[in-house]
RNA sequence: GUCCCCAUCGUCUAGAGGCCUAGGACACCAGCCUUUCACGUUGGUAACACGGGUUCGAAUCCCGUUGGGGACGCCA
């Protein structure tokens, strides 16, 4: 019967620190690290550093077809990226497979399992002739069970847990709250495969046992597995840990998280041009919340999560709150690191430039980043910037400029010829010149954004002005009149 | 099919029996600001899935229904 263990509590007491806590992230390298991943990686994250404990990686590459050292990188470049690396270099799971192996035997030893000698296509046989029957498959392993080795087929063996039979078994999930389910629904589950690899179920006990892990937090996808691997936590007399179980992320429509819904990948967020605190705040907040908190960043994040505020439903992906928050955080951005980004995303597409357009895209900044929700926005709202020369026109701008404006325009360069080139004063001379001529102020501002930017739209004009610099905004006027 | 979990505006959530005429955020609509586009700002539309209980009183507790999701591998 199940009770948590009572270091469990000891553990919450202060001043004990022989028990802090640890959490692990426990991903597999069989593709990408996708956005779900990355919200429990991140809950696994903030809740250590709320706890003052530590937060783990352990690369589940048991499945050696499916798991490739590319993924792995991927995933670390992610978790990188999401400023959520470990505390510590990474376990990988296959490394331990002795060590796997050596559990399984003992648990053989103990009487606590036996082995199986069922291949692969009578168990699948098994299995079909159920479903046909409509009825669930229970391994029934019975023959196998005190089997004298004389008498053992000549199949080599899987090893198998023997499960409990009578009562139920009892999780007090933090987040889920208490789950339990009758030990007549588990069934003798293979701990060692008949190769000596050990399966999953098995290989996650034994390295948060051995990585003394003090909370499990994992998908809920893994709620009802949790039942067998007590299985093995219990044979073994070893101390459950505690488990947290976090409801799935979905699509917009409600069904499972895929690439038709958009962007799924850690990093393909990244290219988009998300800043990682927004993608982390953003996935703080789905499921998880604090009064009417929105923003939310990593320090006041480590300070405020605890795993009772996670909610129990799952919930779905909207990129348009994603969005709007990676404005905010962009906006809020520092203009160094700003331009560094957008310099990089400009060079990417092809434009070059000089350090005199760098210093340009600089220059502008801080007004360029109040108008841009995402990098590669503000990279494209910077292009005019970098560029040398008059920019290409928009087609909605070239229709801008009429003769008139043509003829405004080269008017307009004349007056400013003498203009002292700082933003406050071009403003005012703008001012001026719209009320001398008797024009609306926008009259005299939209051809010359037109000329200057080749858009329609940008940072106010002024400001436009000052950054590009006498000469270059010359030229472009110019060109303008004449083009 | 069996077992497990879940259920407040379109979406993310606040809400731990009376503070709820159900609050905030995104999105959407209208207005203001204005030098374009944004930002900002003001207001608006919009939800307790349904049915039974328990209680003086239920979004909050219990049961059922419906609807979603997950797990049932010698995958992880």
């Amino acid at each position: 019967m199940i009770h948590p263990p009572t270091w469990h509590a000891d553990a919450r007491q202060p001043g004990n620190h022989a028990m802090s806590v640890r959490t692990r992230f426990a991903p597999s390298p069989t593709g990408f690290l996708h956005i779900g991943g990355a919200r429990t990686a991140l809950f696994n994250y903030l809740f250590a550093r709320h706890h003052g404990g530590t937060y783990l990686l352990r690369i589940e590459d048991t499945d050696r077809q499916r798991s490739t050292p590319e993924a792995v990188q991927q995933i670390l470049d992610s978790l990188a990226w999401l400023g959520l690396s470990p505390d510590e270099p990474p376990v990988f799971q296959a490394s331990r497979e002795t060590r796997h192996a050596e559990v399984a035997r003992a648990l053989l030893a103990r009487g606590s399992a036996y082995l199986a000698y069922d291949t692969p296509e009578e168990l699948a046989a098994q299995r079909e002739a159920a479903e046909a029957a409509k009825r669930p498959f229970k391994y029934d392993g019975s023959r196998w069970q005190g089997l004298d080795p004389k008498d053992a087929p000549s199949v080599a063996p899987a090893i198998r847990i023997k499960a409990p039979r009578e009562g139920e078994t009892v999780v007090e999930d933090l987040v889920q709250g208490t789950v339990r389910v009758a030990n007549g629904e588990l069934d003798d589950m293979i701990i060692l495969r008949s190769d000596g690899t050990p399966t999953y179920l098995h290989a996650v006990v034994v390295d948060d046992h051995d990585m003394a892990i003090t909370h499990v937090i994992r998908g809920d996808d893994h709620l009802t597995n949790t039942f067998r691997q007590c299985m093995v936590y219990d044979a073994m007399g070893w101390s459950r840990p505690r488990f947290a179980h976090i409801p799935l992320i979905h699509g917009a429509d409600g069904a499972k998280l895929s690439k038709r819904h958009g962007a799924v990948g850690a990093l393909e967020f990244r290219e988009q041009g998300f800043l990682p605190e927004a993608v982390c705040n953003y996935l703080m907040r789905l499921g998880w919340g604090h009064g009417d908190e929105e923003v939310i960043p990593r320090e006041r994040a480590i300070a405020l999560f605890d795993l009772d505020g996670v909610g129990r439903a799952a919930s779905r992906m909207d990129y348009a709150k994603l969005l709007h928050l990676n404005g905010v955080y962009l906006r809020g951005s520092d203009d160094d690191r700003l331009t560094r980004d957008v310099l990089e995303r400009l060079g990417r597409h092809v434009v070059s430039f000089g350090t005199l357009g760098a210093d340009r895209v600089r220059a502008l900044m801080p007004v360029l980043k109040e108008r841009a929700k995402t990098l590669e926005e503000l990279a494209a709202s910077a292009a005019f910037a970098v560029i040398e020369g008059p920019p290409p026109l928009e087609a909605k701008a070239a229709a801008l400029l009429t003769p008139e404006a043509k003829a405004r325009l080269a008017d307009l360069a004349q007056f400013l010829t003498d203009a002292p080139w700082e933003r406050a004063d071009l403003e005012s001379w703008l001012r001026d010149y719209a009320e001398v001529k008797g024009l609306k102020l926008g009259q005299v501002a939209q051809p010359l954004r037109v000329a200057l930017t080749g858009s329609t739209q940008s940072p106010p004009i002024d400001a436009v002005l000052w950054a590009l610099g006498r000469t270059e905004a010359m030229d472009r006027i110019l060109a303008a009149a004449e083009g």
